[in-house]
DNA sequence: ACCACCTCCTGATCGC
DNA sequence: TGCGATCAGGAGGTGG
């Protein structure tokens, strides 16, 4: 599942692979994946259009086009290919014909991932931007605090929640939580200060370790083009059910925390009565 | 304003 | 071996 050090790293290949190239023309086979946009807007729209740079926004991939932004969100399975030739497969949903000859595809297994595009001027105001919450790189514990002032929700929810931190998907907020060691299923609005911070600076040392190591690689996922990230070795708790704990040596347990399956110690993360 | 629950999808896995 | 049931999961939508 592409978290933020995954899309960086797609982020970062995509640019290798196809800056200054220019979209002459789209096939759409899943209509779905064309979200908060007509499919014809969205084919007449990107004809002709030179992709002048690629960037993202938490989990949230831009292509700066020459008058609009394209926006992707990979969502548990998307992926991007650069392909010298037209190739099709029953997962490649949108395939988007390039000046130079290839063929930029995007290849989704369960169809969750979208594709949306919006006047450059207004990117702002994009349904995927006007709430998106600040990245754990430049959010201050206040921020967070403020945030949280009124959440009866798990903390864990809560920095799932794209609108309060950008960022940390389901990996990493198992990793992060177990380093500050707090309790996935802590209230959210008991947290003080300390634990915030630590929770901050914990995701800023392991989004930067998986950024460096290209991402984890888990399950299905790997990376646009078939690169496959390293950070899977440096994983604590995730995956790591009846697995020694590395602090305490008593074994990880895997409970459910908002229907997703959440690793941690329970010996470590001690849950704050409420 | 909050928050629990549902939905979208398909492949993998489980139970019989 | 086959086949239906169950599960996983990011985030938007719904309704209490």
């Amino acid at each position: 599942m592409p978290e933020l050090p995954e899309v960086e790293t797609v982020v970062q290949t995509l640019k290798n692979m196809i800056i200054d190239d220019e979209i002459i023309s789209v096939d759409i086979h899943w209509a779905n994946t064309i979200d908060k946009i007509s499919l014809n807007d969205f084919k007449n729209k990107i004809k002709n259009q030179k992709i002048n740079d690629i960037t993202r926004f938490g989990k949230i991939i831009a292509f700066v086009l020459d008058d609009y932004l394209m926006f992707t969100h990979l969502r548990m399975e998307g992926k991007y290919y650069v392909d010298d030739k037209l190739t099709l497969d029953k997962h490649s949903h949108v395939v988007f014909h390039l000046k130079s000859n290839r063929f930029l595809r995007y290849h989704d297994v369960r169809k969750f991932g979208k594709i949306s595009l919006i006047e450059k001027a207004n990117y702002l105001s994009h349904p995927y931007l006007i709430n998106l919450g600040k990245e754990p790189f430049v959010i201050s514990v206040s921020e967070l605090q403020a945030k949280l002032a009124n959440k009866n929700i798990e903390i864990k929810a809560a920095l799932l929640d794209q609108h309060i931190m950008a960022g940390l998907g389901n990996i990493y907020v198992d990793e992060v939580l177990f380093r500050a060691r707090v309790h996935p299923e802590t209230r959210a609005k008991l947290l003080n200060k300390k634990q915030l911070q630590s929770i901050i600076d914990n995701a800023i040392i392991v989004l930067n370790k998986a950024i460096e190591l290209g991402g984890t690689t888990i399950r299905s996922y790997t990376s646009s083009l078939g690169v496959s990230g390293k950070f899977q070795n440096e994983l604590l708790v995730h995956t790591k059910q009846n697995l020694p704990c590395p602090n305490c040596q008593r074994p990880i347990t895997k409970i459910k925390v908002k229907g997703r399956g959440t690793y941690l110690c329970q010996h470590c993360q001690k849950k704050l009565s409420d």
